[in-house]
DNA sequence: TATGAATGAGAATTCATTCAT
DNA sequence: GATGAATGAATTCTCATTCAT
């Protein structure tokens, strides 16, 4: 555990460096993996020295593993916001259309979990199993309901998701083959996206 | 260049150690990512000495590139097939089909490829850039014409190839998400997946 | 850029550990040359670990071009110390003087330079073209002034120095084969060695 | 010892093999050091396979000492050719002269000498014993003789030795400073340095 | 808290030499 | 004789982590 983490509620120096650090991280490592991540660069791009940035979090692991754990509320938010009571349609344009906003103003969100998942996910197994699926598994409840009440189309809930996962985050996780292959770099693509996928769920799911 | 990438044409063994290479690199590259494998680890994977791989590829950087070169065709196989000729609802069917069956047989490649774009594609500016983007443009240009003739619901065509891209890949990058939520191995989920993104597409893509 | 050569100054530490560093790499690379070297002689030489030694240096090369960088100027201080004012033969004959003492105070200095010009000068081109050059042609040019003034025989003051930078530093260069043919270690030869030099330079510079 | 070196006379090929290696060795070495130099440059000068090459030396060490001892003799001549019978001032003058020519058209053996007495000749330590030493004992006699005589102002012929080969080599062994300095590239130094030398000499030297 | 200094364990690559045919 | 293949022993450099103050 890192010196600094003891029992005593933290104090504001703490709570400001703790969250340099993990800026700072969340830049570094989005950009070039965990492996190709040094400590060194996050400590330079928090302004801070080594020893410095150590003394706060356990190494490099940690402070890796602090930051999964950080954003997995926020990247999860969107999907929270799935209420039962709203109109299936609604609902589910309203999260498209949040999840293509998230891939546009939080990039190295995505690629950080994108990252993780894609080398198996060695640092946050228990993330996976524990708050994300029990979330994943409420909501695939709600859809199931509103396919029986016929609201929206049948088909499997848990790929439904998969799908808008898939399809909003790959603006961010694959940026730059996008941006390639449409030949700029205007944001106009963001909204581009976000009219064609709920067109696509919209027409796709309606039942 | 390799010590043994001369002029001459390659000699049987030549072909088999590279063959076997390559095969080790992705089965190495395509777990840990490029800066989180080693030399060795591909050597050992190989059943080869380090030195003796480093006789046939100039270094870790020209194996990856290699690789990815040599995958790049095959992995775009299915894109080339798509025919102006045949009926749209019909190709992108086939279409959607194949890249899961690609996830399913080749989750390694599409990890590979996913590892290297999240990171900017540090290694193979000229690929996306080159080929991919023609072949794209081409096919676009063929779904552009569909719409057109009202074959297929009106939409932006590039955003169109993403959508089937991102959601197919979705099952050999994110692997483990997928059967962590599911709560199975069972290869069943491909056929799932098929099944519900056949539906999907052709639901949100009729004209 | 080494770890330790921020834009703060140098603290007590880096200036004696910096001092050992090129020490220590003034006597190996003045005895194996650049090649023959090893990083870890140096190490070794200096008595400090090779990461150590790394985190003053930013490699060998750095190393090997701060010594020469750093030699540069004590090596050219007989030849900026000539004088337009003085009496040419007593300036010559001083030089000549200086040059084969530096040969025996500072063979190791003599020998890393002529390693490396032997070998077309490849870290240091522009110390070349740059100070030497400046102050070759400036003393050259004081030369010429005292032939015309009939205080110095003719000829090309270019020749001249280097005739003198030749005689001079063959003490230090050629050691080995000096004292082989001598049959001597003593250091008597230096003492002759400027007899003899002075006798050749200043009868057959006589004007 | 080599394989192809045994007790029979050598074959027309073995000869033709041994010439091209040393020649390609004398290119190689002269540049890079003996250090700085591989065994595949080597090969590839010349024109054939590593295992080929050492098949007729036997590594790189050999093929070192042998270019050295090879061209001892050749280096010599000039001094050799001294005699006691001439014109003292004459005999001088040759030399000198010889010795340019000798810098200009065959820099690459003075290097290659120059390389290995500079650090402190390991691998011939014979050779500086040996043949080299008493030849000039022997001429440093004819010298000694000549200056007894009056022939030859009196000053130590060992000394007097090394400042000819000093002067003379040096127009080889630092001709990338010598061209820089004189902003040249023209082979009119060699002759330049050629009249300076002779007046140097002459003048210092008449009687 | 904070940081300059230090290091052991790698990791990529090179190279002289040997093997096997 | 000749060469493609193979390797052990370096050698340079990196990096997470620890030490000392």
């Amino acid at each position: 555990m890192a010196r600094a983490a003891g029992t005593q509620r933290p104090t504001r120096i703490q709570r400001e460096k703790t969250e340099r650090v993990l800026e700072a991280a969340l830049e570094v490592f989005s950009t070039y993996g965990y492996r190709g991540s040094t400590v060194d660069q996050i400590a330079t791009q928090a302004g801070m020295s080594k020893p410095n940035l150590l003394y706060y979090f356990d190494g490099k692991s940690a402070i890796h593993v602090a930051l999964l754990e950080r954003l997995m509320s926020t990247w999860l938010a969107p999907l929270r916001a799935i209420s039962g009571d709203g109109d299936p349609m609604d609902e589910i344009r309203t999260y498209v259309r949040a999840k293509v906003k998230m891939s546009r103003d939080h990039p190295r969100e995505s690629r950080l979990f994108a990252n993780e998942i894609l080398q198996g996910a060695p640092h946050i197994p228990s993330l996976l199993t524990g708050e994300l699926k029990q979330l994943v598994d409420e909501k695939a409840g709600i859809l199931k309901s509103w396919m029986q009440a016929g609201k929206l189309a049948a088909c499997d809930p848990y790929h439904l998701i998969f799908s808008i996962w898939a399809t909003t985050q790959h603006y961010a996780d694959f940026d730059v083959q996008v941006r390639t292959l449409l030949g700029t770099d205007s944001d106009q693509r963001f909204e581009d996206a976000s009219t064609y996928l709920e067109t696509l769920f919209l027409r796709g799911l309606r039942p």
